[in-house]
DNA sequence: TTTATTTGTGCATTCGTATGCCTAGCTTGG
DNA sequence: CCAAGCTAGGCATACGAATGCACAAATAAA
């Protein structure tokens, strides 16, 4: 066990020395700082005897450089911010898995800035994040009321709008074609004969419930009434709870359109507890397809958005405004389709 | 729109103004760069009235300290890396959100280091996130044969094991107490009275899989058969797999203890697609008690391990080892309970 | 052989903040 | 009234790597 381990800082020399610079590499070497720095990144003008020689040292005392040192030196720090709203929610679980991915090819790291609704970042905390320690911003958080993008896009921060979006902004979107995933699940519960059915939506300050709902009234017209669509936050628990409420009333829907496959189980849940069948009794159909939706406690319909691509894209993105901040603003919106499994029928 | 956007990098001076600096402040407020440093640190040499005049011009002029420089000069970074396994799995997301939380409030960031077991990180990759934008690590992968946590830990850096620990090591461990876990769940199908009980468990090379082991084996004896103990990664899809062969072979188990939760999702899930009734024909029981272990669709009896707890403490434990280098070696061992819902009965 | 050119390194400085040390001016005690 | 002490702040340097510029050596051109 723990051999009296001496107390002194000083000690720990002998066992693992300090760290190696780039000046004991030089050391070792026989050359310069520079021409380790040189020799390392491999700069042209060193001769490849040297380089070797530098990298032979290097190895030897295992160098790493600092890259916090480079970092000040280069005025980057190769780390993104990734602001999610809910780092509960199974579809973002998986962007940020792929977005991770992606970012980690193109050498920079990520950190969450976790923005509830509740808490709505200010831009003046955001602008602590921004002191030089984040060199761009991936926002999956965008509300439409909320002028904080703006503030930073005029503070010449790189940032890309993710998943959802803002109107009238100058700033690159990635996002999934949302009216045409509202119409797409609106047109499929129209086809089976659906005539009442029901919006559980996600909080009406967001792009993608607005969008989706545009889609779907394109569809139902008016025969969507108002007072059937229901916003509250993308959680199961607001969608057990709007379900619930929604199959006590006096005429339940014969359907239920959920903003997203969290709040789509939810009602499933709710439904079944109620001592619904679905699809005999009522028939659900949510937005995203997450792993989830396949389970077969779910076998959900629902309508898919390419959740991988968006991820990939909006790193890549991002990472060429970092690079080049004068390349033209872009806006790609992914094509979404329909994935039929067990959860809508006709009406009975 | 845009205005003509002036391609001179010095003319965005004009509009966002380039990132102000100390000696900005400085200038402003009239005193010495130094001054400012210390002022918005409050060092007690600087009066209250130089003080607020510092503090002013720097609103002023939105002043935020340059996090990379600060960092090069107190040759920290505020940032620890978190190792996980799988992003895509439940706890491990209820697990992360607790940890961001404490780390936040401590002021210190996290980067997510993802570590499938397949993709084993070496320590010279994770040298290299080591070089000096890691304070520390959070390793929630270490598994049993590994001596990646024995190096880096020669290597000097701070590092805690959580949820999952490895042997005879000198290192902080926050995890809970598996073995009374098998040691609960067991009791808990005994006094049902199922004799005939099956494993499906995650990889072999992780403490908290050999620990649940050991405790079921602790109660069940010898009636807890070998080839009954199945291994397979912590995934709905094995949890999935393994319950088809179980149920499909000769002589299927009264019960199913799950490695945790979301292999307890998977095993009820095939089960009830092979028209299995839960828990009349077979019962299931999981651990960790994630959220969704207690959706209707579910009702999983489990073994709850207490993860804000874990989060929490190894979050406080990695940084009282950062700042204190020469404390003691701790050992934390959280306690588990039985949360009983609808998966478990007597066989029949 | 001398001058021009290329090639390979080193020197010195920079990034922006924090801090050890020094000093001017003021206070206090003898 | 002067020595000692205390205050409030400035000066200069360090953190560690990257890089513009200078320059020596080696090669090519004249």
């Amino acid at each position: 066990m723990s051999k009296a381990m001496s107390t002194h800082p000083q000690a720990r020399q002998q066992t693992s020395s300090a760290r190696a610079l780039s000046r004991d590499v030089a050391v070792a070497a026989g050359v310069s700082q520079s021409t380790v720095s040189r020799a390392l990144r491999d700069d042209p003008r060193i001769s490849s005897a040297t380089r070797e020689r530098v990298r032979l040292a290097a190895q030897q005392l295992g160098y790493v450089p600092n890259s916090v040192a480079r970092n000040l030196r280069e005025r980057r720090s190769r780390v993104v911010g990734v602001m999610v709203e809910d780092i509960d929610n199974a579809f973002y679980q998986e962007l940020l898995a792929d977005m991770h991915q992606e970012l980690l090819l193109a050498g920079y790291a990520f950190t969450l800035i976790v923005d509830p609704l509740h808490l709505r970042s200010d831009v003046a905390r955001l602008t602590h994040l921004l002191d030089a320690s984040l060199d761009g911003l991936i926002v999956t958080t965008a509300t439409l009321g909320s002028d904080a993008p703006a503030t930073l896009q005029r503070r010449g921060v790189p940032m890309v709008l993710s998943v959802r979006s803002v109107p009238n902004l100058q700033v690159d979107i990635v996002e999934s074609d949302n009216v045409a995933a509202g119409q797409l699940a609106a047109r499929h519960l129209v086809s089976l004969g659906h005539q009442d059915v029901a919006a559980v939506m996600g909080p009406e300050v967001t792009s993608t419930t607005q969008d989706r709902i545009v889609g779907a009234k394109q569809v139902f017209g008016h025969s969507l009434l108002p007072h059937r669509v229901l916003h509250g936050p993308y959680s199961h628990e607001s969608g057990h709870a709007h379900c619930r409420r929604l199959l006590q009333s006096e005429q339940p829907p014969t359907a239920i359109m959920a903003a997203n496959d969290v709040l789509a189980i939810g009602v499933m849940d709710a439904a079944r507890q109620m001592g619904y069948s679905i699809p005999e009794d009522v028939s659900v159909i949510g937005f995203d397809d997450i792993q989830m939706a396949s389970w077969h406690s779910f076998r959900l319909t629902t309508v898919r958005q390419d959740t991988k691509s968006i991820a990939v894209q909006s790193a890549r993105r991002l990472i060429e405004r970092i690079e080049d901040p004068n390349s033209p603003i872009t806006h790609d919106k992914f094509p979404v389709s329909l994935t039929m499994r067990s959860t809508t029928a006709p009406p009975k």
